[in-house]
DNA sequence: TCTGGGGTCCTAGGACCC
DNA sequence: TCTGGGGTCCTAGGACCC
C-alpha cells in the first residue's frame, strides 16, 4: 500500500496588522488602512485599498505622507500588544481545527490535514476560514499543497482573486505544473532578491523552470537550504512541521533613535534601556545568556562620515542579571563609540542561551548566596514593572520627559485587548 | 629550495524569513 | 526632517591540533 500524501494547510491572516486595527474601529472596514514600523518608519502592513494606491510593502513613511493624506488614509503606529494578543487569539481557534499545527510567525501557521478522510481538506478549509472569522474577526487565507513550500504557493494564490473565496488547492498533480509556470521565483519562499536576480540572469523565470533545474547547480549557488525549496517544490517534502518551537538561540532589543545623536552619554541612556528591555526577555523565558555583542551604527542612507562597529564578550557565567549584562555593553559602547558622528541606532544581541533551570548549582560554590540574591531582585523588578507598566523601574537611567532618541510612535492605537491603556490615542 | 592532510572549532558575512 | 526590528541558517576561511 503507497504512502498516503500529506496534506499541509498555510493559514495565513490577511493584512494582519490592519485587520487588527479594524476589528476594533469596524467603521474602518473598506476604508484605506495603513499601519508603520517602529519609528513610524516604513509601511508594514497595508489593506487592500492601500495595495491598490500601489504603495509597496516596506515604503518609508515619509515618501507615502502626501499620497495618504489625498486619499484619506488612516495610518497607524504599530502596536504589538494588541497583534500580539489577536494572534494568540487566531492560533488557539486553529489548535481546535487541526491535530498538529506550527505557529509559524505572528500571522501564519501550518496546519498538518493529513488522513483527515471525514471531508476534503479543502471544505474542511473553507470551515476553518469561517470559524476564525467569526470567532475573533480576523480574515484568513488558505493554502494547501502536499509540502510547506508548496502550500505557500498557493496561499499567495489564494488571496490573488476573490472568486477563490480565500482558498486554493496545490495538493492534486494534475494542473501543478501549470500554475507553477505562472509563478516568478521571486514569489516563492525562501527565494530572496538576490537569488532571484541569481536566477532570473540565467533565463529562469518561474517556479517551473526553478523546479526543473539541475541539482548540483543548486546546490552550488543556493546552498543546501535552495535544495530543499527545489525539492519542496517538486513535492518532496524537506521541511518537517514543528508544533514545538526549537529553543530560541539569541534575546535582541535594537532602536533607531527617534533623531540622531553624537553625544556618548545620550548614546550610552539609550543602549541602557535597550539592555534591560533585553534583559526582561531573556528573564521571561527563564533563560540565561553566555555572550553579549553590542553594536553601533551610522545612517547609511545619509551623507557624511559613516561608522558601523559590533563587539561581543563572554560573560563570567550564564546571566539574566541587569546589572551585569549593563555594566558588559556599558564596557564595550566606550571601545565603540567614536566622537564626530551622527549614530542612528544602536543594539544589544545576547546568545549561548541556556534555560536558568538547569544551571549546575553547587551546594558549596560560594556565588550561589549572591546569585539567589540576584534572582531575588531581578524577580521583584520584573513583578513591578508587570504590574504598573513596562520601564516603571529603571536601572541607571532618570525617569525624566522624552528623550530625543526615543522612538516615535505618534499614531498609536489604544490597547484594547490588555490593561494598563495609558497611551496616546490613534491620530 | 622544500613547506601534508585531515579534523575541529570559531567567526564574519551573506542569504533568507516575517 | 523622515528609510523597522528580531530572528534563523549556511558557508568560507582562519586558527589550531596531531
Amino acid at each position: 500500500m503507497c504512502k498516503q500524501m500529506p496534506v499541509i494547510a498555510l493559514v495565513d491572516c490577511n493584512n494582519f496588522y490592519v485587520s487588527c486595527e479594524r476589528v476594533f474601529h469596524p467603521d474602518l472596514e473598506g476604508k484605506p488602512v495603513a499601519v508603520l514600523s517602529n519609528n513610524d518608519g516604513c509601511v508594514v502592513a497595508r489593506s487592500a485599498e492601500v495595495k491598490a494606491l500601489g504603495v509597496k510593502m516596506g515604503t518609508p513613511a515619509f515618501q507615502c505622507a502626501e499620497l495618504f493624506a489625498r486619499h484619506k488614509v488612516r495610518v497607524f503606529s504599530s502596536n504589538y500588544t494588541l497583534y500580539g494578543d489577536m494572534s494568540h487569539r487566531v492560533m488557539e481557534v486553529l489548535r481546535e481545527s487541526a491535530p498538529r499545527i506550527e505557529v509559524y510567525s505572528i500571522d501564519e501557521a501550518f496546519l498538518d490535514l493529513s488522513g483527515l478522510r471525514a471531508e476534503p481538506a479543502l471544505s474542511r478549509s473553507a470551515g476553518i476560514r469561517k470559524t476564525v472569522g467569526k470567532w475573533t474577526g480576523i480574515p484568513v487565507s488558505i493554502g494547501l499543497g502536499p509540502t510547506k513550500t508548496l502550500a505557500k504557493i498557493a496561499n499567495r494564490l489564494a488571496k490573488k482573486r476573490p472568486e477563490w473565496n480565500g482558498l486554493f488547492d496545490l495538493t492534486g498533480t494534475d494542473r501543478r505544473k501549470a500554475i507553477l509556470k505562472t509563478v516568478p521565483v521571486k514569489e516563492i519562499w525562501g527565494i530572496g532578491p538576490r537569488y532571484a536576480r541569481l536566477l532570473q540572469d540565467r533565463g529562469l523565470q518561474s517556479a517551473l523552470d526553478l523546479s526543473n533545474c539541475a541539482d548540483w547547480w543548486i546546490r552550488k549557488h543556493l546552498t543546501i537550504t535552495g535544495l530543499y525549496t527545489v525539492f519542496e517544490l517538486r513535492g518532496q517534502p524537506c521541511l518537517d512541521l514543528e508544533p514545538v518551537p526549537a529553543p530560541q538561540k539569541s534575546v535582541a532589543c535594537s532602536r533607531s533613535f527617534g533623531s540622531p545623536i553624537s553625544e556618548l552619554p545620550a548614546i550610552r541612556q539609550a543602549l541602557c534601556l535597550y539592555v534591560q528591555q533585553a534583559a526582561v526577555k531573556l528573564r521571561g523565558q527563564g533563560l540565561l545568556a553566555g555572550h553579549i555583542q553590542v553594536f553601533l551604527k551610522t545612517n547609511s542612507f545619509k551623507p557624511g562620515p559613516r561608522h558601523e562597529a559590533h563587539q561581543g564578550r563572554p560573560l563570567p557565567r550564564p546571566t539574566a542579571f541587569t546589572p551585569t549584562l549593563l555594566s558588559k555593553a556599558r564596557e564595550i559602547l566606550e571601545v565603540l563609540y567614536r566622537p564626530g558622528h551622527a549614530y542612528q541606532k544602536a543594539g544589544v544581541i545576547l546568545s549561548e542561551l541556556k534555560p536558568a533551570s538547569t544551571r549546575q548549582l553547587s551546594l558549596f560554590d560560594p556565588d550561589q548566596e549572591q546569585q539567589s540574591r540576584e534572582n531575588k531582585l531581578m524577580q521583584a523588578l520584573d513583578r513591578l514593572n508587570s504590574k504598573y507598566g513596562q520601564d516603571t523601574v529603571r536601572i541607571g537611567l532618570t525617569g525624566d520627559s522624552r528623550k530625543s532618541w526615543e522612538m516615535r510612535r505618534d499614531r498609536l492605537s489604544r490597547r484594547f485587548t490588555t490593561a494598563w491603556d495609558e497611551l496616546p490615542q490613534a491620530g
